[in-house]
DNA sequence: CTTGACCTTCCCGTCACGGGAACCCCTATC
DNA sequence: GATAGGGGTTCCCGTGACGGGAAGGTCAAG
């Protein structure tokens, strides 16, 4: 198979699997006039790292978990060492935009949102880190 | 004021003042030995970049919302637009990591993590697009 | 023989800075 | 006067994970 039919069946861009090869996440042959040759087993890994990064995964992870994928002796605990980490790290980014989301909800619902020029939000973002009025 | 001073009133360190104004959102004036010399007004400023970053918005809408600042006859409308967009793009990726949290959240409570190799994280990341067995 | 669809490498751009080198400025101290 | 230190300056490279596009080689069809 060449670049072309691998994009499609693994649903990445060509460019997004030249670049894998190029960071060393697979290392399809060459055909004599220098094309990629892909094999079942790249497809599959090409796949694999779909996956992986739609779930995701940094590009290291994913290079911790295809080696895993390939250490038949691997222990589950590693992989899920992996997916618990990244997980968290979801959760911090989740709640991180949910406070932004709270704040920013707020002042779009303070505002008029007409033609005059008072503005809440404005108003916000300009007395950030002044003294509260009290 | 020079930059050191400016960096602990507003928040922000010394290397992202100078990108500020590397891409014209911020315009110190100069001392004669090269130093930058800020004023109140440019202090003001970085406080308002610095907030309206840490509620998300990009630096092209950072742009946007101080040249509205700045503008006395502007229309909140615009403002509040910028806001919402912003709001919408925070909703999706919020949305998105969510998705990706429940679909790992399961992996990771399904798998042993102990020293076997058998684990459906790395089934699940193996598996996808193949047909469901039915 | 040419067209057009592939493929290749190479280089630059993204976004919002951070790290570090090499160098200048100013003050305080010995 | 020399020096040490803690400022400041510019410049360049690196980040993560690719995308865009140029310049050119390859292959099957008409």
């Amino acid at each position: 198979m060449n670049i072309g039919d691998v994009s499609k069946h693994a649903g990445l861009p060509a460019k997004t699997i030249r670049y894998y090869e190029e960071i060393g996440l697979i290392a399809p042959q060459r055909d004599p006039n220098g094309y990629r040759r892909f094999r079942e087993a790249d497809v599959h890994r090409l796949a694999f790292l779909g996956r992986a990064r739609a779930l995701g995964f940094s590009i290291e992870d994913c290079r911790s978990l295809v080696r895993l994928y390939d250490d038949t002796d691997r222990a589950s605990a590693e992989v899920k060492r992996i997916a618990e980490q990244h997980l968290s790290r979801i959760d911090a980014k989740i709640a991180e935009l949910t406070e932004m989301r709270a704040t920013l909800s707020h002042l779009v619902s303070a505002c008029a949102g007409d033609d005059r020029p008072d503005c809440p939000i404005l108003a916000d973002l300009a007395a950030a880190g002044e003294a509260e009025p009290r």
